[in-house]
DNA sequence: TCGACTCACACGTTTGAAAAGG
DNA sequence: ACCTTTTCAAACGTGTGAGTCG
């Protein structure tokens, strides 16, 4: 059993992977079963990975653009089987709590983004089968715009407002239990939880950084960590779940969402009607309270 | 004027150290 | 002395709503 903390205390932060490629939206390779390989990342600077992550380059390698999702959300039902590129033979992924996603799903997922950084809700949280037990991997995750459209919320729904905004730098978290052994992660599901998402593009926490109104996806890597020295880079796998898109705004915009996650959030508990800080309660009890001529 | 964003706030959950018990 | 369980306070994670900004 390892313990992150101790051991790697720098990794719950996100690692800049480098600069994004020029039109990387626009494109995507040909045909999602085909692997994917990390041109950037050379030997030298993968070192690191295993001597030590607290002297870890911030500057990895910059990620493959991804594939076009269709332009509106809670229109249609999300697909029911995750997207994956890889090279590691017999290694699946699958969503852990992919029910809840559904939900935020069907109605238009959005995600708090904040200066100081906010967790993402759902959280990802998968569950992996065919690794190694004796070999060691690395989790990450990563988020990447779905299209080049802004959008606002128009009243009922989302629809796109014009052109993105120009790409941010490409951030990569890293889960704290890195590098762990195939056995370990298969062990139990991998949570993702301590992602934080923000919209400072100073955020020297790193974070991973967005634009509000823009739709993203998430997307999780697996990199075999034995391999992280060779010439190629082959031991990879990255998975998406297309029930995980949202689109990142800097206060709730659809009401539905806000009940969803007051509903499903165990921080936002004080919220539920129930709660002694339901403002809307407490008005409706204050009125209530007149109306009745109790005051 | 309006939409997007920031910030302080109250409240609940999580975390981890200290204390208590076996 | 050691391990497990319980307690408790601090830190953290929430959405809210008023205010600010362009």
């Amino acid at each position: 059993m390892y313990h992150p903390r101790e051991l790697y205390p720098s990794l719950g932060a996100g690692y800049r992977l480098g600069p994004a490629q020029p039109g990387a939206d626009s494109s995507f390779p040909p045909g999602l079963a085909e692997g994917y390989r990390y041109p950037d990342l050379d030997t030298p600077k993968l070192d690191c990975f295993l001597s030590g992550m607290e002297a870890a380059p911030r500057t990895l390698a910059a990620h493959p653009p991804l594939p076009l999702l269709p332009p509106a959300m809670g229109t249609e039902p999300a697909p029911s089987a995750p997207e994956a590129l890889h090279s590691l033979p017999g290694v699946s992924l699958s969503l852990e709590n992919r029910e809840l996603w559904k939900e935020f799903s069907s109605v238009g997922t959005e995600m708090i983004i904040t200066k100081a950084g906010r967790r993402m809700f759902p959280a990802c949280r998968v569950s992996v089968t065919g690794l190694d037990p004796e070999a060691r991997y690395l989790f990450l995750l990563d988020v990447v715009p779905v299209d080049g459209a802004r959008y606002r919320w128009q009243g009922r729904r989302w629809e796109p407002s014009g052109k993105a905004e120009p790409r941010l730098p490409d951030r990569v978290y890293i889960h704290p239990d890195s590098p762990a052994t195939g056995a370990h992660w298969m062990r139990q599901p991998v949570s993702f939880h301590r992602v934080k998402l923000t919209n400072s593009t100073l955020d020297p926490h790193g974070h991973l950084i967005l634009h509000s109104m823009h739709k993203y996806q998430p997307r999780i890597h697996l990199v075999r960590a034995a391999q992280l020295c060779s010439q190629h880079w082959g031991g990879m796998a990255s998975f998406r779940f297309p029930e995980t898109t949202f689109i990142s705004v800097t206060a709730y915009q659809n009401p539905r969402i806000t009940q969803l996650k007051i509903a499903a959030n165990p921080f936002a508990k004080g919220f539920r009607e129930n709660g002694r800080n339901c403002k809307r309660w407490e008005l409706f009890i204050h009125s209530f309270m007149h109306s009745t001529n109790v005051y």
